[in-house]
DNA sequence: CCATCTTTGTGCACGCGTTCACAAAGACAT
DNA sequence: ATGTCTTTGTGAACGCGTGCACAAAGATGG
């Protein structure tokens, strides 16, 4: 999982579980596809299965928005749809701002799963002058001297940071003071936002990080007399200095 | 969070929680950033609050690599930066192969977070020929047909995927046959892999889905009687019909 | 050497999330 | 109308993660 929520501590929202909200997309991105087939009803089980969950925990997720199955047949996927997309929110068009057009923040603009979902990138902004004007996925890039005024013209809520980490806080204070209530963060910094402001975080260095944790478990269980791991793989030569190698700090950091 | 761990159903690793591993990334920026500033050692107070956590979570998480800190004084910084980059498997050298050098792939190839952290991008990958020898980030691209030479002349076993929905299953599977054990996903698809394989996925479009869901909690907030949220912004024109509005699906997905 | 003060490490209780297993509900055939 | 068969919806048990609150440990000063 690459994110954390940070602020609002798995209060239920409105007796939705948020990690039953944190799925619903996944049975849309299913049941989409399955619209798209034409297929007019789905069982728990199939579409459980393409969606990678449990069928008993999609059929309580399921529960927490309604009775919409019917017994016997399965659910209806055109209206399944519709429940979870208007769920979600996502029957109403979203302004998003993206602030930071570097290497991140122009892939950002130009990705198409944004506009595909009620999300309208209304924006971008960026804080070098050389940028403003210059379009990036068809839109011009504006200066960060006029965020304020922009996010007051098109009424946005969601706003997206792509900066670089110093100049996250900075930037979200002023998304906050601007009216904006979420926000998603790429800078690798942790925001400190007033309440009833959401912010989620999608840290790619973190991730990787934590394959790396698992990777190197996988490597080492060669070595455990335990219930000896099936074919441990060797391939990278074991740099370990023992199970407590004392050495002072070297990672550059 | 923009991630959600799929394989490897929350087993604890070696006595180390799922939880905690996830958290250990968040602490040693933390921790490495107070050691730029010479900062000798930091209370288990002072180093929650800078990794946005509770300070007795954090002394939790510590306790299960060991007992690192001392009574009454804190956490030796350097020594602490160097057991947790040991722990997340940071001392040795992470070859990575990037699959997919659209926008997306081209991002992370430039992203600096990868490299500063033992991660090193050995190979670019794409299934376009004319990308084949465009050098991204300094790195000349190579074609598809080469995946599996790649893969083990560079000894490489964390794979990130960034190619469109549809390439990901197959990338994924020929990514697997050739030795990678550890995937990052960008693409919006749910991967199958065998046991002993471990995914995590990151996907933009479904944190801006969880983030709409509690805006239009937010702002629906206006209309309940009860608690009566405090100054509910009313910015978005309401599109509702009704608590059950039973309108066949519209959505284009 | 003793007293005091700070901070760690953890026992314990609580709540959320997951999963099993089954009764209720409806479709469908006869 | 009745019986059978499929699939939903959920009660209940279990396990993980979180946070409180405190005792143990060590530093520091007299």
């Amino acid at each position: 999982m690459a994110t954390g929520r940070t602020h609002r501590p798995a209060t239920r929202s409105r007796g939705i579980p948020e990690a039953t909200v944190a799925r619903l997309p996944l049975y849309l991105r299913a049941l989409t596809a399955l619209s798209e087939r034409s297929v007019p009803t789905v069982s728990s089980e199939e579409l459980a299965a393409a969606a990678g969950v449990n069928s008993a925990k999609l059929r309580k997720d399921f529960s927490y928005l309604g009775s919409y199955g019917t017994r016997g047949v399965g659910y209806d996927v055109e209206y399944l749809v519709y429940q979870i997309s208007r769920e979600l929110g996502l029957t109403q068009d979203w302004p998003v701002v993206i602030v930071g057009i570097g290497n991140l923040g122009a892939a950002l603009a130009n990705y198409g799963g944004f506009a595909s979902r009620g999300f309208r990138v209304a924006a971008l902004i960026d804080a070098d002058p050389a940028m403003a004007g210059k379009p990036v996925a068809g839109i011009p890039v504006q200066h960060t001297d006029d965020l304020e005024q922009i996010i007051e013209d098109n009424g946005v809520s969601i706003g997206v940071i792509a900066t670089p980490a110093g100049a996250a806080q900075q930037v979200c204070d002023r998304l906050v003071a601007a009216g904006v209530t979420s926000i998603l963060n790429f800078a690798p910094t942790v925001l400190s936002v007033p309440d009833g402001v959401d912010v989620r975080k999608v840290d790619l260095s973190i991730e990787l990080q934590i394959l790396a944790f698992h990777e190197q478990r996988k490597a080492g269980e060669e070595a455990t007399p335990d219930g000896a791991g099936p074919a441990a793989v060797t391939r990278r030569e074991s740099t370990d200095q023992g199970p407590d190698g004392d050495v002072p700090a070297v990672m550059p950091a």
